[in-house]
DNA sequence: TAGTGACTTAAGGGATGCCTTAAATCGCTT
DNA sequence: AAGCGATTTAAGGCATCCCTTAAGTCACTA
């Protein structure tokens, strides 16, 4: 799966013929066709065939086609962000849990953006078990999770905010009034959000105290649409508590108070040992702690048009 | 950039040393040496140097390194993804717009998912001018956005679903009461999601039309979350018509009616021709036209969990 | 100052990659 | 049934890749 055999079947894809796929890139039908056959080699899939109405592909081929491009995407963009770097483009590579991403990070990033004015920041979400993973093959400049801090001779930690979940649902639900007990907390529908996929985490020990069956868990592409569902759907939802004031104060959300409604973890930043880690890195652990950045976290915010780009993947299977 | 390359230099990052490298992938120091020389002179970077605490990577060393295990990670997902292709294994990729992914897909797709059942879905969020690159080069199989039908001898489009977008405060915002005009309106906050950083499409009808400077933009990473600031913060939001009804009801928000504070979109479907796509591309097609399907976008809904893994990945630049 | 350990460069051989032309195969058309 | 267009296979040449051993460079240390 080399990159000149991955270009040969992208253009096959794009052109739908061999031969036009050969004139783009400007070598014989043959050449084209014998990167084709190394291909179908090492996939052992044959990954199209001609037909009457031009060529037809295989599930695999199809599969291949959508990655190809990937992959040669990914590579032109390395080489851009190489050079990009070589000129004294600094980035910050942050990943962190779904919940800290978003509602603390928008805050933080923010106020450090402003500090250093010529830096990008790169902010990814992975569950918290691969936290070492991700820094120790340098994919991640620092991660950011309720993790106890790892103090080994290659990683640094420091814990710089601690936070509590606590169990809401919309004012006029039953429960706001009257005190719950687990049963009745367990058969309601939760409304949750992508933390709910974590195995570990201060939310998955509260869906395992109360033993939420699978069936009572509705989960959102983010925490805010799981409120947001709760506010007229009935059931309940789980939220940090330093964002539960706004609701509360306006009367659109309750909170809901039984034994063991609430569950609470520390964020830690992580990143490798000074020597082995980048300074714009560095200098954001140092931030991190200081109370300006907890109160940028606290508060929140949203980002400037023109400088803010998401992405959104979603995968259901069985 | 070869991915023996790659796998080389992916190997002295994670180790720290090229003896070490050299060593899990069986080969020689000299070898692995190497081949960084061969990256060196392509990406014209030395990548990193021996100093006296391990090996000091350069800016342009560190992104090649995070990019590395990315590509390699992704080319080894090809060949298994290829491989369960060929055994059966059936996938749908969806594209979609921003607005669309977060407000109605949920509820098409577990409907359509609960009629084949060992079917794969993989939603994407790209900007809808992307769309036509996007099928052609076979990176979706549909995609979805508010745009006029495209139809060719290669294209197939159909419109499935008309919406408006409107304009919300929260019940106790000012201009909840009064009528207010352009100029009022003009001067709010306005608390936008991911849909404001497209340059065509209907949110960015609205901005233009009442000429919302920048500066009044705050960009969120969901819709929900732009509603949920609103509710404490003052400022206005925009929100699909058929999203509003169970806010308007439950006094959450208010509609703000002023001349022109609605702009209407129709969300077309559009694939390869027929002869050209996947039989569950195709069956889609049919579906989403179906008035289950309507009600089901409408109506929206949250995924069951352990089948659904979402992917947040955020930039910020200047 | 010589020694040591780690990385890099040089040289060389075997294997593979990549492209060409030429021939073969296959499906469709006249 | 022959012709035609498109794809594939075969054969061969040239370049490059990839690994090895050996020598060179450099920083640190005894």
């Amino acid at each position: 799966m080399t990159p000149t055999q991955l270009r040969a079947f992208a253009a096959i894809v794009r052109h739908g013929t061999v031969k036009a796929a050969a004139d783009e890139l400007g070598i014989s039908a043959a050449a084209i066709s014998s990167h084709t056959a190394a291909l179908r080699k090492e996939l052992n899939d044959p990954l199209y065939h001609p037909s009457s109405a031009g060529l037809a592909f295989t599930p695999g081929g199809l599969r291949l086609a959508a990655r190809a491009q990937e992959l040669l995407g990914l590579q032109e963009q390395t080489r851009q962000e190489v050079l990009a770097a070589s000129r004294g483009q600094r980035v910050l590579r942050l990943a962190t849990t779904s919940l800290f991403a978003e509602y603390a990070a928008a805050g933080l990033l923010e106020l450090f953006k402003k500090r250093a004015n010529d830096i990008e920041v790169e902010m990814s979400v992975h569950p918290s078990h691969r936290a070492a993973e991700l820094l120790s093959s340098r994919q991640a400049d620092i991660v950011i999770s309720p993790m106890s801090p790892i103090s080994t001779h290659s990683f640094r930690s420091s814990q710089f905010l601690k936070y509590e979940l606590v169990i809401v649902a919309s004012a006029n639900h039953p429960l706001a009034k009257s005190r719950g007990d687990a049963a009745t907390l367990r058969s309601q529908t939760w409304f949750l959000g992508p933390s709910a996929v974590e195995e570990r985490g201060a939310t998955a020990r509260l869906l395992k105290r109360f033993a939420v069956p699978e069936e009572n868990q509705r989960i959102f592409q983010s925490h805010a649409a799981a409120i947001s569902e709760i506010q007229t759907n009935g059931g309940i939802a789980i939220l940090p508590d330093f964002r539960t004031a706004s609701y509360l104060a306006n009367g659109s959300l309750k909170r809901i108070s039984a034994r063991g409604t609430t569950e609470s973890g520390v964020w830690t930043a992580t990143s490798l040992v000074s020597s082995q880690t980048t300074a714009v890195a560095a200098e954001l652990m140092r931030f991190i702690t200081t109370p300006r950045a907890t109160r940028a976290m606290l508060s929140g915010s949203g980002a400037n048009i023109r400088h803010f780009r998401p992405s959104v993947h979603v995968t259901l299977w069985n």
